[in-house]
DNA sequence: CTGAAAGCGCTTACAG
DNA sequence: CTGAAAGCGCTTACAG
């Protein structure tokens, strides 16, 4: 392979009648190169057309300036099996958007079952700097070993009890206990509940609240129905509540499952909310739109993604970084 | 910045009784060494936990090994104008893995109005060595620029006519053939058409497509309502087709309008199939779950999104590269 | 404030 | 088949 070197920075630095370090200098903003030295090297860089090579900043200083946001994904069989894709978009823009202004840049990784020791690899090979982890199920182990590995990571909407993992994650809370001020205010007493079931950190978080609250509030809880946060659970949990008198409002653990529930009403002609309110949780864009639109708890998808960057680019120059939450918030639309 | 140099090379070799470049050759997999000294080589790197750095290889080579996807995206006042997030994903999906497979990443480069000279820069600085575009809009200038300055990238689902550009884009003619052919064979003879505006080449071309294919099978078009690719837009389309005979079928641009459509006629009880069919375009996740699951055809965004990285690659490395379509198909469900 | 020089960890042409 | 050596284009400690 030939080699010419690059000869433009070279061509910038006799230019201006500098040289080739007082160039980079320049051009990286090091504060000690007077203003109007390098206002004249940018003017001649930018008539030059020379842009520096990330590459080998990226090289000399060993960091790649990228975070790489790993998602479960596999196929089989032309079976996808993936986050929703709506979740995974929000927080991804808003991981990039928070990354770009960082000067970082986001790289998707599929993970269909890596091991602590492919992603760690990844990591020494510079190939990314630290993990944004998303849609993790209850009981991985490859965080304990990457921990150990001082390999940077932080962990979206989930935790592991009693590890000291950087978390960001939504505070179900404030919108639960927003949802239950109106449920009184509305003088709603007697409550159903759709359940995520026990896969989810989620679900199992927004389970724990629900009966809390609901004891909190000294609501009467009727019935409550297991579901998956899937649709079609949510269209199946319908038969638990028809043919008995229905409960004031029905909280599902996610929108999805509202969804499924609302038009397996409708097809029974329930009317919602005027014979029971329903509401969901997370404020998918599809809320907005359907008939009647749904009331539901947002979940500030595209905040946690921003922030779960912010604090990944901490962590990996070394810095002390806590989990935080954020508040998620009640939407009142027309469902209850 | 003190710096040492990383031993582990060297100690590889030593241990190895090789030179570090024999080290270097083995990993890298070169038919120069035999394989007996490269199985040795590979056991003792991983023994001692070495690996190669390939933010030194993407250095000397000049090449980054990433593939920029980028996708329109803005946020201006807590509004996000983006692509459809389950499209976005798939097409991702496509493209991470195909892009894994030729050993090179994806990064997600969002796209709020970033000049022809802004994504040069992102290739001179080997940020990445090329880009996805997707979710175009007819008449984007930009695509000339990058082309003259020979930065390789490749349209996703649109193209530019009577440019050179390289498109992957679906075949919307097969799928929407057969559904013609389904519709001779049901005795369908009447057709109304929802299409999806002027602002994207895809809903043009459907537009297109639609009324060439009625022609050659001589059914009758009743009535062709505008709409914009929404959900709303759909709804919106309803009060069109009621208080008048039905035709035996109407054709919708999109799944999102025929999810909008089938909701309105919903309320008025009209009964789908039976009062009149409707057919999407897209085969979104949703439309299995939908009451009556959704006919409509399959965009095979996976694929896509694979087969625009394996151009992008071959393009990047020189190959010459030819535009392509990927076949969509008819997929009966219940809605006609 | 500025320049000359070392060095980041690879790959590869060259010589054996 | 293998080693010594050059070089990719930056950053930065060092010396002025």
């Amino acid at each position: 392979m030939k080699k010419k070197a690059t000869i433009s920075r070279r061509e910038i630095a006799s230019a201006a009648g500098v040289s080739p370090s007082t160039v980079s200098r320049a051009l990286a903003g090091s504060p000690l190169i007077p203003e109007a030295t390098k206002r004249k090297i940018e003017r001649i860089a930018k008539r030059f057309g020379y842009v520096p090579s990330d590459l080998a900043r990226s090289f000399y200083q060993k960091k790649s300036f990228r975070l790489g946001l790993v998602i479960p994904f596999s196929m089989s069989e032309g079976r996808v099996r993936a986050v929703p894709s709506e979740y995974f978009s929000k927080v991804l823009y808003g991981a990039v958007g928070a990354a770009k202004a960082a000067r970082y840049s986001v790289t998707v990784i599929t993970d269909d079952g890596l091991s602590a020791r492919d992603l760690e690899r990844e990591v020494l090979s510079h190939a990314v700097d630290g993990f944004i982890f998303l849609g993790g199920r209850i009981g991985d182990t490859r965080y304990d070993e990457l921990h150990s590995r001082t390999v940077p990571f932080v962990l979206v909407h989930h935790y592991v009890p009693g590890k000291p993992f950087i978390s960001v994650d939504t505070d179900s809370e404030s919108g639960m206990r927003e949802l239950f001020a109106y449920f009184r205010e509305k003088s709603v007493r007697v409550l159903g509940f759709l359940n995520g079931g026990e896969s989810f950190v989620n679900a199992v978080d927004r389970t724990r609240l629900f009966s809390s609250l609901a004891e909190e509030f000294g609501f009467t809880v009727m019935r409550s129905v297991d579901g998956d946060f899937s649709r079609t659970s949510g269209r199946n949990a319908a038969s638990h509540f028809l043919g008995a008198p229905f409960p004031d409002a029905i909280v599902c653990a996610n929108d999805r499952m509202a969804f499924g529930l609302i038009e397996a009403f409708k097809r029974e002609n329930v009317a919602i909310p005027a014979d029971v309110r329903v509401t969901g949780f997370d404020n998918q864009d599809v809320s907005t739109l359907l008939t009647p639109a749904l009331t539901t708890i947002d979940n500030p998808l595209y905040d946690i993604g921003a922030l779960a960057a912010k604090k990944l680019i901490h962590r990996i120059r070394g810095e002390e970084v806590a989990s935080e939450q954020l508040p998620s918030r009640l939407i009142v639309r027309e469902s209850a």
